[in-house]
DNA sequence: GCTCTTACTTAGGAGAAAATTC
DNA sequence: GAATTTTCTCCTAAGTAAGAGC
């Protein structure tokens, strides 16, 4: 392993911030914005996730004249390098990119767009919450229309409304159709085959029991048992009838039918709004539920994260274990021990100390005592921290609480919450979080309700 | 309808950097 | 001050969804 020695360290840094400050920045509307991506993507052997099909595959190197830019007419074009040429040089405001490429695995577009902290992303997201907060006011009756299309006559109704129930209920995303042997074989609600889920009168003492198992996006898998009415577990039923395990579920329905029908139940309503509204109100409810104020700021951290973790799990943001969580347990336990013991050394000393004092009844005995006793609540509370730490930790080794708190959460309930519990924003946002949702900082109160 | 293109958001992992422990 | 652990940043793949054109 090379390791690189302070001065090198340096000037690696100075290097990276001189790069960020002559080519990271664009101005937008008279504003300097960082850019997000502004590095090409560097040739190399695709991996893609799962068993993808073009695993192995050569990533070319892309050149000047691949990239399209798309900067406003009297600004200044930014030079392709000595002897290149740009592709093309567009002025579209319609737009938000700054400039793209076609790669050459996928066949797909790739975009240089602004960072996250920018005006332009700040918006978009508000009105992204703006949206699944709408949502609120309509889903009671969005849900008793799709619950009463279960009876629809129609075939293709009564699919798209037992899909959208699983959308609503288990945050599953719309899944799209994608090309055969192209890309891993992985599904959304829509795109479910007839293998991926199992029918179980009764299972476990619960009746009709619906079993998924699929693989998601990024090859993630999704497994889930859950009770459905009778009405959804009969109509899967008939949707199944006659048909092999790789046959379409809802051979009738496709996310744009689906997005169709949203639309006309409320506007700007897709099949994702509801994850993103599932997320956020069920961060709110939990939050609400398990925050009270005789916690210590520990204790208030530790429900934060569990009340993210239900929308983790609700979500099914997975991650790989990581490889010393064993190890890292057995350490903790083994502070938790050693704390253990200078507890109970602690507890000897403090009652040693209380009978001196009490022997001898002078102000040094006393104040002995009372240095014995605050030294044993210090290690009282260290192992309370301890305990509360390995407990999270476990709870937390296979769900990522990052990506929900990133895209689904909308930032002014954790704000809120921070306010009126008395937290401050840092523990729960770091640096580019509190960039990326400056926004919603500035915007709310204690009293914010999603 | 259906396919193709385009533009944007969402996702987990790797490695760097920072914090903590020894 | 070195080693270990935790957190953050970067990277780019993999989704969603709209619109054009037939």
């Amino acid at each position: 392993m090379i390791k690189l020695v302070g001065r090198c360290r340096v000037r690696l840094k100075e290097e990276k911030e001189l790069l960020q400050k002559e080519y990271g920045q664009a101005i937008i509307d008279g504003h300097k914005e960082k850019i997000g991506n502004f590095k090409i993507e560097p040739p190399g052997l695709f991996r893609g996730r799962g068993t993808h099909p073009k695993m192995g595959k050569i990533k070319r190197r892309i050149m000047p004249e691949d990239v399209v830019i798309n900067c406003s007419k009297d600004s200044k074009v930014p030079k392709p390098p000595e002897g290149h040429k740009w592709k093309e040089i567009r002025h579209d405001n319609t737009v938000t990119w700054l400039a793209s490429w076609t790669e050459n695995i996928m066949n797909n577009m790739k975009y240089v767009m602004l960072n996250p902290s920018s005006k332009i992303k700040g918006e978009k997201d508000w009105q992204k919450y703006e949206t699944a907060r709408k949502l609120k006011k309509y889903v009671d009756k969005i849900r008793a229309t799709y619950r009463g299309d279960w009876k629809s006559k129609e075939m293709k109704v009564r699919q798209r409304a037992v899909a959208l129930y699983f959308i609503d209920k288990l945050a599953l995303r719309a899944g799209n159709e994608k090309e055969d042997n192209e890309t891993a074989d992985t599904v959304g609600c829509c795109s479910l085959r007839c293998e991926h889920v199992k029918l179980h009168d009764s299972l476990d003492g619960q009746d009709y029991v619906v079993e998924f198992d699929f693989l998601g996006k990024d090859s993630i898998r999704y497994y889930n048992r859950i009770a459905v009415e009778k009405r959804v577990f009969k109509n899967l039923k008939i949707f199944m009838e006659n048909k092999g395990p790789e046959d379409d579920l809802f051979d009738r329905l496709s996310t744009t039918i689906l997005n169709k029908h949203l639309q006309s139940l409320m506007d700007g309503l897709t099949a994702k709004v509801f994850r993103t509204y599932n997320a956020s109100f069920t961060l709110q409810q939990q939050l609400d539920e398990l925050t009270n104020e005789n916690m210590s700021p520990a204790e208030k951290l530790l429900a934060y994260n569990r009340a993210n973790r239900q929308v983790a799990i609700l979500c099914n943001h997975q991650r790989a274990v990581p490889k010393s969580h064993e190890q890292q347990m057995e350490n903790l336990q083994k502070k938790m021990d050693d704390k253990e013991a200078q507890i109970k050394e602690a507890k000897k000393l403090v009652k040693d100390a209380k009978a001196d004092y009490k022997a001898h009844q002078s102000e040094k005995y006393r104040k002995m005592y009372e240095r014995k006793k605050a030294s044993l609540q210090r290690l009282e509370d260290q192992l309370q921290k301890l305990k509360l730490h390995a407990t999270d930790k476990e709870e937390n080794k296979e769900i990522a609480l990052g990506t929900s708190k990133l895209n689904y959460l909308d930032p002014r309930i954790s704000v809120s919450w921070c306010r009126k519990w008395n937290v401050p924003i840092e523990k729960i946002y770091n640096k580019t979080l509190r960039q990326k949702f400056r926004w919603a900082i500035e915007m709310a109160g204690p009293d914010f309700v999603f």
